[in-house]
DNA sequence: ACCTGAACACCGTTCAAGT
DNA sequence: ACCTGAACACCGTTCAAGT
């Protein structure tokens, strides 16, 4: 029989946690006492599996691009894959409270995962005939225009007024689908 | 003789030293006690002016969008407006410490100013030629796209990886001239 | 009208010490 | 290896009291 090790307190256990504590409380009740206490043990224990909020803050965003990523499904050009995934991201921002925020503040968990990161997410863009250098730019404004969106569109008051004269949704869509369309092919 | 009032305190100079504050500090030191301390004041005398710090971060955002409207000079069409005030944004945006960070915090100071501002800058666009929904609508992509780069752009690690493949501004550039010629026109 | 002093209820993080 | 207890240096905000 194998040693089982105690699990203890797991890196996956501290960010699932913490996105129940975000629901529950937003962006502001988020800290690392709240998290440790939902957790059942005392703050400085969570510095033994983390090095800093920071970090944690860093492993959610990676979470919520990675969950884009993998309902990004295969395309048939890279304009539609772009589109897809830019509306995967959008779902994902806004399925978590705060998300955009979130993401806004949080770095990758570490440049070499930024890399890895990166790279992965050019890979299909690059299969269906962009250059590395092209793959990388169009990702960026894809995500850009969709972090801003989605940033945008939470931010309260405005919200509420501009809610009067558009559908968020659809805006963002057509929003997407011109900037897309506007990409150079080569 | 007119007997002068005292100025005291002015909520200007409140978000001027703050900006001071967020360019010595960045957005992790921008603290109402260090601001008090900043203007020779003790923390609760700021609450007579201010209702609290979200106030600040929203003036100061308002500031940022000022300055970009009003660096945004005369234009022949709707598409060359967008376009001069995009990159007027990303230069107000990136020449402050910071800036894109607080912009995705700051709420706006109240859904009153908040609504004055959307009106302001539709203004110009109706003038071109665009209806009240488009207005709001291409207004509303452009700055997202721009907020959302600027974010990304100033976030760390990812950032020194892309910057061996890229040229930051020059792709904004055309990621935003991609964007604005994608846009719709009646 | 405008500001201070003192206090309340929190933070993130460190570090010795326990097991 | 993994966690606790206690502490440090902070926060934002309220509120009585001063002038």
């Amino acid at each position: 029989m194998v040693q089982h090790p105690m699990p203890s307190l797991t890196r996956d256990q501290i960010v699932a946690e913490a996105f129940n504590l975000l629901e529950a409380e937003g962006l502001e009740g988020l800290s690392m006492r709240r998290l440790a206490a939902r957790l059942k043990v005392q703050a400085p224990a969570l510095y033994w599996h983390v090095n800093d909020k920071a970090e944690v803050l860093g492993m959610m965003a990676a979470d919520i691009y990675a969950a884009a990523y993998s309902r990004t499904g295969p395309a048939q050009d890279w304009r539609e894959w772009l589109r897809q995934f830019g509306r995967a991201l959008h779902l994902s921002l806004t399925s978590h409270r705060d998300g955009a925020r979130l993401c806004a503040i949080g770095r990758p968990p570490s440049p070499t995962d930024a890399i890895a990161q990166a790279g992965r997410i050019a890979a299909p863009l690059t299969a269906l005939g962009l250059n590395d250098q092209q793959a990388l730019a169009h990702q960026a404004a894809v995500i850009s225009f969709t972090l801003g969106w989605t940033t945008f569109e939470a931010n309260g008051p405005m919200r509420d007024f501009l809610r009067q004269m558009m559908d968020f949704d659809a805006t963002f869509s057509t929003g997407l689908d011109s900037l897309v369309k506007g990409l150079p092919d080569k």
